[in-house]
DNA sequence: CCTTTAAATTTACATCTGTCACCTTTCAAC
DNA sequence: GTTGAAAGGTGACAGATGTAAATTTAAAGG
């Protein structure tokens, strides 16, 4: 999973982020017990990956005097889309949309969520082609069976 | 990322998987010909991996004599929809939509493809709440601005 | 039935991950 | 100042992963 500067960000590290995330800015003391409610970590657990994700360029620690102060640096919304775009890039093209629908199905949506979603599938539309191509061999242009393929 | 039993599948497990995926069936040589091509790999790496989903049930062997036929078991699309699945659920529930947002409009969709999300979104339009909640941490149900935010 | 050679299987190994225990430095209150 | 509890940092270690060499097995030709 890539992080917004492409780093990679490991699941648990990512568990972390999303809690730095999530309060803006925090204290290991904070951040520690969180993880330790979230997924029963213990302490050292939780600020070895606060380290790690330190060197991976990923949070910030700032002030004078304990206790410091973490702060994230990539942003949520870049690393989302980020790790969103790792996965599909790993997956034939021929099928994105279809894994796309599957996602929207079992997502829950805010109207306004919704009401973009339609928003930028009626601009793609205009310029969308009949089909898209696989794009997992070469030379080998077409998955068998795009509907009911697999077994 | 998962497969479609929820066993692990590695990313370079995943690029095999895809190239069985799209052959159908293949025997040993044909598809280290393939991963030699389009990842440079050696024979042995192609042979390891191809074993170690065979391990995991994601591949069968069969036929009687050599050369045997190698088979994906567990689908494409099942295991394209776990592993987008596995990847939202790590993700802030908030922020779902704008992320499935920016993969649409970064991927390449059919006319059909297109249609289909329309049709779902529509539907899911007539249930959808107005705001959904993060999920990030217990207690804290909202994260910090949520169109800005990160800095 | 031997030999060659492709196919299959094992072993290897450095690095990365998840998880943690333990050592070190500070602040803050005697 | 001394010291004890937080906070911070380091080392550790088993298991997963990426990558591949070495070894065994069997099919096919002579």
């Amino acid at each position: 999973m890539k992080d917004a500067k492409n780093e990679t960000i490991t699941d648990s590290e990512w568990e972390v982020m999303r809690a730095i995330w999530t309060m803006g800015k925090t204290t290991s003391r904070e951040l520690i017990d969180a993880m330790n409610q979230l997924q029963g970590w213990s302490d050292s657990t939780t600020k070895t990956l606060l380290h790690r994700l330190i060197n991976k360029g990923a949070v910030v620690q700032s002030g004078t005097s304990r206790p410091f102060v973490f702060k994230p640096i990539v942003g949520e919304k870049e690393s989302m889309a980020a790790a969103a775009t790792d996965l599909f890039d790993h997956m034939c093209a021929m099928r994105a949309g279809s894994t796309i629908a599957g996602v929207i199905k079992t997502r829950e949506l805010s109207q306004a969520d919704i009401a973009e979603l339609q928003a930028i599938l009626t601009e793609k539309a205009k310029t969308a082609p009949e089909q898209v191509q696989c794009n997992c061999l070469p030379g080998h242009h077409m998955c068998e069976e795009v509907e009911e393929h697999g077994q």
